[in-house]
DNA sequence: GTCTATAGTAGGATAGAC
DNA sequence: GTCTATCCTACTATAGAC
C-alpha cells in the first residue's frame, strides 16, 4: 500500500469503509492489531470477513488509515502552535489543548497511534516514525527555550518533556471514563497540573 | 495454568527457564505479546519452538511469569508505603521510587504488563486486575487524604492520579534511552517535576 | 534437552456464485 | 455488496527419535 497512490489519509472516507474503520479502532484498542483477525472485524460489523475486502484493500490498510491520519493532525497542530508568537508556557498550554481536543474526537484510535505503530509496513513506517521524532523535536526546541528565557525550572529538560508527554499520550486510556468532566475544565486543570504541580 | 499449582511466580526460576522469560520479555515489549510468535522467541535463544516446552508450559505461562510478578512487585511496595505514617507528600516521593526502582530492574516486562495484561487469561487476568484496582485505590486514598489536610492543591482528584500514574507507568519506555542519569538524581528531578510542577 | 516431523487450528486474502 | 468455499501460510503444541 503505497502512501501517495490513494487518499485514505486525508479525505472523508465512504461511508461503510468509514464504519470498518472505526469497528477497527475499537477491537484494536481493546485487544492490539496482531491479535484482532479480520474474522472478529466482520462479527462486529454483522458481516463476513470476505466481504471487508470490498471496502479495504488489506488489514494493514486499516491501521495505516487509523494512525497515519491522527500523526498528521499532530504534525499540523505542533506546526501551527510553533509558529505563533507566544510565550513558551502558552505554547505548551496550546499542546495540551491539542491533545485534549484530538483525544476527545478519537480515544479509540490513539491506541493504535500508541501500541500498534510498530506494526506499520514499509513507507508508512518510516513516515510515522519521522513524524513522531519531528513532533519531539519541536516540543524539545519549545521546552529549551522556555527555560534559557526562566518561564521554566532549570530542570533536565528531557524529564519535562517526557512527563509532559506520557501523560498527553495517555488521556485515550483515561478520559472515555471521565466523560463527565466538561472539556474546557479538563484543559484548566490539566494545565495547571503539568505546569505548576500538585503540591 | 492455576495461580495456585506452580511456583512461578515468587521464587527464584531455573537458569534456562529465566533466560527464556527474559527473551520474551524484550521480545514482547517490541512487538507485543500476539505479534511474537514460539518460532521468534526459539530463534532468539538459538534454539528450536519445540525445545522451549521443555521449560515451559505454554506461551501463556510465560506472559503470566512475566506480569503477575511485576503486579506483585507494586501491591507489596504500596502496602508497604500505605503503613508507613509519612506525610502525603512524603508517601507519593516513596511511590515514585517504586515505580523508579521496579523499571531499573525490569523494564522490559513492564512493557507487558502495561500493554499485554489483557491476554492474561482466566485466573491469573482476574488476579491482575484485582491487584491494578486495588494499587489505584490506595493512591486515590492517598491523595484523598493530602487534599483534606491541605498538603495537596485542592485540584480534581483523578486529574492528579491519572497524571502521576500515566508517567511513572510509561518510565519503562524512556528510561532505557536514558541510562546516563544517575538513578539517585533522576528520583529527585521526577519527584520534582510531578509534585512541584515545571513553571 | 534438543531435534525433526506433524497434528490441529486459525490467520489473511481471493474466486466466483448470487 | 455479500455470501460460501477455499488457498496458502503460520501458529501453538505434541510425539517420538537421538
Amino acid at each position: 500500500m503505497g502512501r501517495t497512490s490513494d487518499n485514505s489519509f486525508n479525505m472523508k472516507l465512504e461511508g461503510r469503509k468509514q464504519e470498518i474503520i472505526y469497528a477497527a479502532s475499537i477491537l484494536f484498542k481493546e485487544k492490539g492489531y496482531s491479535a484482532v483477525s479480520m474474522r472478529d472485524l466482520a462479527k462486529a460489523l454483522g458481516m463476513k470477513a470476505a466481504s471487508l475486502y470490498n471496502h479495504i484493500q488489506s488489514k494493514q490498510e486499516i491501521l495505516a488509515t487509523i494512525i497515519i491520519g491522527l500523526a498528521e493532525e499532530f504534525t499540523t497542530g505542533i506546526h501551527a502552535i510553533v509558529k505563533t508568537k507566544s510565550t513558551t508556557v502558552e505554547k505548551i498550554e496550546q499542546i495540551i489543548a491539542l491533545h485534549i481536543d484530538v483525544t476527545l474526537r478519537n480515544a479509540d484510535g490513539l491506541a493504535s497511534l500508541n501500541n500498534d505503530w510498530m506494526h506499520l509496513e514499509e513507507e508508512n513506517l518510516i513516515y510515522f516514525e519521522n513524524m513522531r521524532q519531528e513532533y519531539e523535536e519541536q516540543f524539545r526546541m519549545m521546552v529549551h527555550e522556555g527555560v534559557v528565557a526562566g518561564e521554566l525550572k532549570p530542570h533536565n529538560i528531557e524529564i519535562i518533556i517526557f512527563s509532559t508527554l506520557s501523560t498527553l499520550r495517555t488521556l485515550y486510556l483515561w478520559y472515555p471514563n471521565q466523560r463527565h468532566i466538561d472539556p474546557e475544565i479538563l484543559k484548566r486543570d490539566m494545565i495547571s497540573v503539568l505546569l505548576k504541580g500538585v503540591v
